[in-house]
This record gives structure tokens, C-alpha cells and sequence, in this order.
DNA sequence: TTGGGATTTAAACGGTTGTTTAATACACTT
DNA sequence: AAGTGTATTAAACAACCGTTTAAATCCCAA
């Protein structure tokens, strides 16, 4: 089996070009449909076909569609994360840790600089998670919930009560989350009437500035329910 | 074709006991399954062994399989949007009817009350929309949303772009539903340390007292984006 | 009791699914 | 050039999919 591949050299350019080896040829092809159609309804055949390549080179080279798809779902991840840049040292004022948290969600969830099936595969399998998901949950989305709740316990007036800080992170990441999870419905109901699927999701406002209002919005909020 | 059905009682009880008629018993047993495995994985076989019932029946009382989807999903919308009662005159306080407003997401977005397999069907056809979700939309989303902005207005301090309107609306929006986009991926990444799946999932916090919160929250929010 | 539409049933339909097989082609060391 | 392990291929596999058919059964008015 083939040793050097897509999930190998993670961290590198996001390989704009269809790559040539055939195992990540198919990652390649297999990702936008999985991201479009779901697990189920993806089909091996029209990956295959996608790639280009023979429909027994799935179970070749990852052993079933299953193995496929959990690879395709690490890769997508590792995608979005090299996309965001992050400070090496994190600032000392609360509020502006804050506002670079706020920001590391919103633009690896909103970005979507070369075809966005990285993010809707992730939120895929966030709303319907598989074992996948426990190994992202365990290596990325706790450590990133430590900093946010550490951000916001600074950034609050008074001490509060895990309760409340779990609410307020839930608020903040919510904000975040929303254009993602339902691109689609938002589109529809923001549109003045029925314009039969305009396709192209126009992308709300400048995202710098969709990120200051959610920092605003955020820091008096916080202050606010923890007065 | 029978024609007392459950999709024509809507606003009874919410029927705890399955029905005796075929029809409403094949849309009470799909509903479980489609909220759990999708359409596509979901198969007409396993939805007539829960309903006990042959699977022809499908066919004969539905036409087909999307059709008795499309029927679910405006099943369970009927059963949420019945479950969340509204003042009869809003309220002249804006912060009121926001504070409404809110809750009714929350509430009929959270309450879980014999079963949540209606509020699951409902957020997986929100992100993953057909032609039943642009039914959805235009009689009960976008009205809602119009209401929505207007008690923001309302609440803000000046005159606000219809842009950032949109950005606060959302932020409201993303604040309730984020409770029910990824509940077990929430849960997951909330549970201290490896537990393998509780099934339970904990609802967090009081739901009064959650949307106290995201209100206080919202309103200081939105006053500190409209400053 | 009888007639007839509505409903339910068992069985089969053609098509597609993911996967496997065995033969072939390839790349590279000895 | 021969040999060897890797990779690719066309074809077939059993299983399952949603749907259809036609016969059997039910229910109720006449």
C-alpha cells in the first residue's frame, strides 16, 4: 500500500490540483459528495467515477466506504484548521483573546476559499456524529472549549458558576455556528421572496466586520449576565 | 383513501399511544427513524416493521417514500409549533417581546416532551433542505423573522442598517439553536472525560433560566452593537 | 345476504448497493 | 532479464433498495 499521501503531508498547500496518487485522488472526489449527500447516499460508484478511478480501489486502499469516509472527515479538519492562522502568544487582555477566539470559529467555519464541502462535511458529522467526531471532539474542539471558558471567565465582572459559563460559550460558539449550520434555510428566509434557488450563497457582510459584531455583541453580553 | 388522519387533527394532543389508523401510524413510526438516520438511510422496510404494517402500505397511502417524508416533517413541525404557547397581544415593551421571542425558539426548539425525534427531524431538514423546508420557510420562518428584527429595532439604541439587523437576528437565532444543531456532539465535547455515551443527554441548565440568560445577554448585546 | 369500493397482503420486480474475486499490468530490485 | 510485491482492472457476487402487482380480505351500504 501506498505510504505517502493527502493525510501525510498535512500542513501543506491544500492541493488546489487533483493530486495523483490514487488514494488521494479519492479522498479528493470522495469529499465534496460525502459533504453534499451525506455517508449514506454517497455512493462508492460516483466517487469512484469522480476520481476516476476503479470502484475496487476504495476497498484497496482504505478496506471499506466507512474507513473512506473517516479519513475524508480528518482531512477536511486539517484543512480548515491550517486555513486559520491563530497567535503564537496569546495577547494578556482578555477581551482581545476574546475577539481572536471568536474569530479562529467564525473564519474556519465561514471561509470558504476553495470550495466550501470541508465545512459542510464537518458539520455534517457534528450534527450526526460517528466515531470520528469523538477523536475530534478529543483532540480539538475540548481544548479550544478550555480557552474560550478561561477567555470569557476573564472577561466576566464577577466570579460565575459553571453553569453560566458553559451558557455563555454556548452563546458565543451559537453565534458562530449558525451561518454554517443552515446556510441553505438562512438563505432562503433572508431572501426577499421566492427566488428559486439562487444557488450562490451570498456571503452576508465583510467578515471582519461580521466578527466586531459579534465581539461586541458578545463582550456586553457576557458583562451584562454576569453583573 | 381514509381522510381523518393525524396530519388533519393537528392541534389534539400530541398522541402518546400510537394510532390505530394505518396512515397516522406509518407517519408515527417514520418520524423516530427519518430523525434519526436521515431520509436516504432510512429504509421503507424497517419504517413498516416499526408501524406494523405491509410494505406496500407506503405506496398506497402516500405515493411514495419522499412523499410520506415531506408529510413527517410538517407532522412534527405541527407538534412543535403546538407545544409553544404565545401571548395573544405582544406585549409594548420591546424587551418583552424579545424576551417572547426567544423563549419560543428555546422552548420549541429545546423541550423534548415524549421524545425529541420532531425537533431532530426538523434541524436535519433545516440544514439539509427539500421542497418541504421551503414550505416551512414561507409560512412560519420568515414571518417569525420579520417579528424578530422588528423587537431588535425596537430594542436598539439608534437607527441600525438592515445588514447588521441581519448579524444580531442571526446572533439570536445561533444562540438557541445551537442546543439542537449538535446536541451530542455538545454533550460529548461538555462530559469532562471519556464516558462512552451516556444516550442521556443532560438537558444543561433550567430552560427559564437559560433563556434569562440568553436575554439579559441579547439585549446588552445588541445595545453594545447599536452604540 | 350481497355487491363493491377501500384496504391489506404476499410475492415478485428491476435496479442499485458495497464488496469480493481472480486475472492483469506495473514498478523496481536482484 | 527474471522475479516479486504492489496496484489496477473487469466482472461477478449476494444483499438490499423502493416500488408494483394481483389476489385476498375487510367493511359497510343497499
Amino acid at each position: 500500500m501506498d505510504t505517502t499521501s493527502i493525510t501525510s503531508e498535512i500542513g501543506t498547500t491544500p492541493a488546489p490540483a487533483p493530486p495523483q496518487h490514487t488514494r488521494d485522488r479519492i479522498i479528493y472526489a470522495a469529499g465534496p459528495i460525502f459533504a453534499e449527500k451525506g455517508f449514506e447516499a454517497a455512493t462508492v460508484r460516483e466517487i469512484c467515477l469522480a476520481a476516476d478511478v476503479n470502484v475496487a480501489s476504495i476497498n484497496y486502499h482504505f478496506g471499506d466506504k466507512q474507513k473512506l469516509y473517516h479519513e475524508t472527515v480528518l482531512y477536511a479538519h486539517s484543512c480548515r484548521h491550517d486555513a486559520v492562522e491563530q497567535p503564537a502568544t496569546p495577547s494578556p487582555e482578555p477581551t482581545v483573546r476574546l475577539q481572536n477566539l471568536i474569530e479562529q470559529i467564525l473564519f474556519s467555519m465561514v471561509v470558504n476559499q476553495d470550495g466550501p464541502w470541508q465545512v459542510r462535511l464537518l458539520t455534517n458529522e457534528i450534527q450526526n456524529p460517528t466515531e470520528t467526531c469523538r477523536q475530534l471532539v478529543r483532540d480539538h474542539f475540548r481544548p479550544f472549549l478550555v480557552e474560550l471558558t478561561q477567555a470569557i471567565t476573564d472577561v466576566a465582572e464577577k466570579p460565575v458558576t459553571d453553569q453560566v459559563l458553559s451558557t455563555l460559550a454556548m452563546s458565543i460558539i451559537g453565534q458562530c455556528m449558525i451561518y454554517r449550520f443552515a446556510p441553505e434555510t438562512h438563505a432562503m428566509t433572508m431572501t426577499p421572496e421566492g427566488d428559486s434557488d439562487s444557488g450562490q450563497l451570498p456571503e452576508p457582510v465583510d467578515l471582519t466586520k461580521l466578527a466586531d459584531i459579534i465581539v461586541k455583541f458578545s463582550i456586553a453580553g457576557i458583562q451584562a449576565a454576569t453583573a
